[in-house]
DNA sequence: GTCATCATGTAAGCCGTTACATGATTGC
DNA sequence: GCAATCATGTAACGGCTTACATGATGAC
C-alpha cells in the first residue's frame, strides 16, 4: 500500500522522503498517516528492488532520458551549497529518488494485486487514490474488480441477515448487530452504485465530465 | 479489539476458545476473521490480567454464585469421559473460561477507550457489535463519542475540500480523488445520520423499538 | 550562536497474520 | 483402526506505529 503511493507520488515527478510524507498527509491525511518510520524502509525496499532510483548522484543511469538534475529547483540551490551533496561523502542532506520503468509496471501490478487489502475499503481508496498514474486498461480493471467484490458483498450481508433471521428468531435481543447489518448494506449499494458510475466514466468520459479526456 | 470481542462473548455465557472463535466468525466475520494465533495468546493475556478465569477445574473461585461444572452440557460429558479432564495432569481438551468482574470492567474501558482505532469505522463496528454487554449509560457516551467523531470528520472533509477547490485549480487532473472525497463526504453524513438514530433509540426506546427497553 | 525546520534514519513494540505441530474424540 | 473434526498451542513474520538519535540549513 505505502509503496503504492510512493510509486504514484514519484511517477508525477521526482521527490525526496520528506516531501513524500509532507503530499501524502496532505491528500490522504483523511484516511492515513504515515510515518518516517515505515516510509523510509519502503524508500529503500524499492531501490534494492530496482522500482526506483535515487536522482543526481552520478552518470550511471539505468533508465529514460529525463533531464537530469532538476528535482525543484532548490533542489539545484542545494547542490550549490553543498557542493552536489559532497560527491558522495558523508550521505545527508535530501536523498530524491525518481520511478523507473520497473517501477511502474511495480505499480500497476500493486494496483491489480489481490492480496487481502483489495476487498478492504481502506485499501481500495487508497488505490482509487492513485490510480490516475496508471494505464487506462489497468484503471479499467481494478475498478470492474471492485464492483465485482462489492457485489459479492452485496450477496453475502443478504444471506447473513436471512440467516439471522431464520436462526436468531428466540434470543434476538441484539438491536446493535442488526442495526449494523443493515445500515452496511445500504452502504454497500451505494458503494456499488459509484463504483459503477466511475466505471461508466472511464468508459465514456465524452458525457460525463467536461474537463478532459483519457489520461494515459 | 480482540480482548473486547471476547468479553463481549465470555458475558453471554462461558465458552471456550474453539468455540469463541466460531462464533466470532459467526457474527462478525464479514468484517473481522480471527485468528487462533491471536486468539489464545489474547485468552491467556487475559487470564494473566484476571479479568477471566479458567471455569471448573477446582473450588478456587474468585467471583460469583455461577453454577459451576456446566458449559452446555457436553462439557459434562466431556468430563465423565476424560475423567475431568485428568484432574491436573497434561492439560488438553477444552478449557472454558468465565469472565470475572475485572473483566466486566476492563470490557467497558476498552468500549470508551479512544485509541486510534476509536475514530475508525472497523473498529466502531466491532466495538457496536458487542456494545450490547456493556452497561446503558457506558453504551450511551460510546455512541455519542462517535458522534462527535463524525461531526468532527465531516467539517474536516468539508476544510479539505475547500482547501482543493482553492488551490488545486490549475493541475486537476485527479477526478479519482475528487470523487473518493465526495463519496466519503456523502458516506460521512449518513454514518452520522445513522449513529444520531441510534442515540436517539437509546435514550427513547418507547416509541422507537416495539421488542424490549433498556437492557443493563 | 541558537532555534526552528528540514531531513534521514534506527529500535522497539503492537497487533495481528499464516503455517506448522500436536493431541483428543467421534463416527464409521 | 483410521479419518474427520474438535481443540490448543508455538514460531516466524508483516506492516505499521511511536519514540528516539542525529545531522544540516537558514533566520534572526
Amino acid at each position: 500500500m505505502l509503496e503504492l503511493a510512493v510509486l504514484g507520488l514519484l511517477k508525477e515527478q521526482p521527490r525526496h522522503g520528506y516531501e513524500l510524507k509532507k503530499r501524502l498527509g496532505e491528500s490522504l491525511g483523511f484516511l492515513w498517516g504515515v510515518s518516517y518510520g515505515s516510509l523510509y524502509p519502503a524508500l529503500r525496499r524499492l531501490e534494492r528492488e530496482g522500482a526506483i532510483e535515487s536522482v543526481d548522484p552520478s552518470p550511471t543511469l539505468t533508465a529514460a532520458p529525463i533531464p537530469t538534475g532538476s528535482i525543484t529547483g532548490d533542489r539545484a540551490a542545494a547542490r550549490r551549497r553543498t557542493g552536489a551533496r559532497r560527491a558522495e561523502g558523508s550521505r545527508r542532506t535530501r536523498k530524491a529518488y525518481r520511478i523507473t520503468e520497473r517501477g511502474e509496471a511495480l505499480l500497476v501490478e500493486l494496483l491489480l494485486a489481490d492480496d487481502e487489502r483489495a476487498d478492504d475499503d481502506k485499501g481500495f481508496a487508497i488505490r482509487l487514490a492513485f490510480c490516475r498514474h496508471a494505464p487506462a486498461d489497468a484503471r479499467l480493471r481494478f475498478l470492474e474488480r471492485r464492483r465485482d467484490a462489492l457485489r459479492e458483498r452485496v450477496e453475502q450481508v443478504r444471506g447473513s441477515s436471512a440467516r439471522r433471521a431464520r436462526a436468531e428468531r428466540p434470543r434476538n435481543q441484539d438491536r446493535y448487530l442488526t442495526s449494523l447489518l443493515e445500515h452496511r448494506a445500504r452502504a454497500t449499494d451505494r458503494d456499488l452504485e459509484w463504483v459503477e458510475e466511475l466505471i461508466a466514466a472511464e468508459r465514456g468520459p465524452e458525457e460525463l465530465l467536461g474537463q478532459e479526456g483519457a489520461t494515459a
